[in-house]
DNA sequence: AAGTGGTCTAGACCACTGC
DNA sequence: CAGTGGTCTAGACCACTTT
């Protein structure tokens, strides 16, 4: 079988495609991912399996799979396999959300996610941002949300969030979103999220967030405007955040 | 010379150490890193040579080089070899200073590093928020710097940045730092920052800043807790910023 | 016992650099 | 041309999980 799904050899013949066979064969396996035929928290065909599929040696597909691992898209378990990474797998606490307690000691870190009150919901044409930012025609629906957001000592943000409507066909004017949304696109739609890229800025409160956040009028807060982009490269989910920071604050490790 | 300096074979005999030879190469490497034995900008031995020196394959060792690369401790040079990395090899701009303008485009990312200004420069004693940063007791010495950094456009931030005075030992009261400062550190003193800590919050400027920087009283901005972190897990750099909010923002991309 | 991923080795060949 | 890192393969053995 070889003969028919073998990749190009990367032998002294060919010039053109010089791209290393693990490159290849992880190509091969992203779009997989992408197209949905491997769905997060499935057990993949073991590398031996794989490598005759490709017609490449076993140590080939380990080494794409070594990379699709270190970008968090499999989850190797020793003697059993290996998965397609679910949004849990990553611990999202610590992957995606950065909003800490001052006062939390890393080492006491509960995994406190915020509860969610809705404040407003709604599906509408897409703005022109909002076109550009998920690539959409001016007739395209997109989802809208307001929410705040808060923890045991009560609310710490206030969040508007906007999804394309195309890729959630199924949602109603009462839908609500789960906790961890991340979780909630990987397992109902095998939507998954690769990356995201934040903005942060600091900037007064209106006065409508002050009120609900509980602070003074003019408060300082931090702006976080997200966007989750997908395997595909398409942004699959569009956030801004005002989070009071008297007493949480947002915390980066740069490696 | 296998005989005296290679390491513990994994194989079935050895159940104490049960530690993959490729992590204790690794070890073996950073280690000569963080005593300076092999120093930023140097060429290393080749492959096959550490490990001959270390009694392991060439397979084992790459492997070790490979994580190592990863974490932007080693730079390879494909025909000429590896070398221990320089702060300018991973770009400095991307890796620990996240500021952009809003108007940026990432592809007309100038390497804009914004000039410095000294406000005020003294040694004194480590207070005690000192101490417990650096780990130092209360006799030891830091240097204070206090600075306002500018962009063509004009200032973008005042900031506090404190050193250990222990690891700068040929400081005076008119040194000035360059604009790399970790550059400054890695070519210098051998000192190779390893990962940036950082807290972000929205606060209200002070006065004096407010001033310094151009913006209204109360202005809100962006404060910055950094704590620079060596190879060796020591805190070598303490810095505060805060930064104007209104015409720059803090990027950051979650992967 | 069988199957999986994890480690380690050895050897081949390629691409690039510098002499 | 020799030396380096980069890729690819094949095979051995280990550690872990499941049957």
């Amino acid at each position: 079988m070889a003969a028919t799904t073998a990749m190009a050899s990367s032998g002294s013949s060919n010039r053109i495609e010089a791209q290393p066979l693990y490159v290849k064969a992880r190509n091969i396996m992203v779009n997989r991912l992408i197209a949905g035929e491997w769905r997060p928290g499935q057990l993949l065909p073991s590398e031996f399996s794989i490598a005759d599929d490709l017609g490449v040696s076993q140590g080939t597909v380990r080494k794409a799979m070594d990379d699709m691992t270190a970008q968090g898209l499999l989850v190797r378990k020793q003697g059993r396999g290996t998965y397609v990474a679910e949004a849990e797998d990553n611990s999202i606490l610590f992957r995606f959300y950065r909003l800490t307690p001052d006062d939390s000691d890393a080492t006491t870190d509960k995994a406190e996610f915020p509860e969610s009150d809705y404040l407003a919901q709604s599906q509408g044409q897409a703005t022109k941002q909002e076109q550009d930012i998920f690539l959409l025609s001016s007739e395209d629906m997109v989802w809208r949300f307001e929410r705040l957001r808060s923890d045991p000592l009560g609310p710490i943000l206030w969040e508007r969030l906007v999804l394309p409507a195309r890729q959630f066909p199924d949602f109603t004017p009462t839908t609500r979103l789960p906790n961890n949304v991340y979780q909630f696109y990987s397992s109902r739609y095998g939507i998954i999220v690769a990356k995201v890229n934040e903005k942060l800025r600091a900037v007064t409160a209106p006065q409508n967030v002050s009120q609900l956040l509980g602070l003074p009028d003019q408060a300082p807060v931090l702006e976080i405007d997200r966007r989750a982009v997908a395997l595909n490269d398409q942004v699959v989910e569009w956030r801004i955040s005002l989070c009071r920071s008297d007493r949480l604050h947002y915390r980066n490790e740069l490696k």
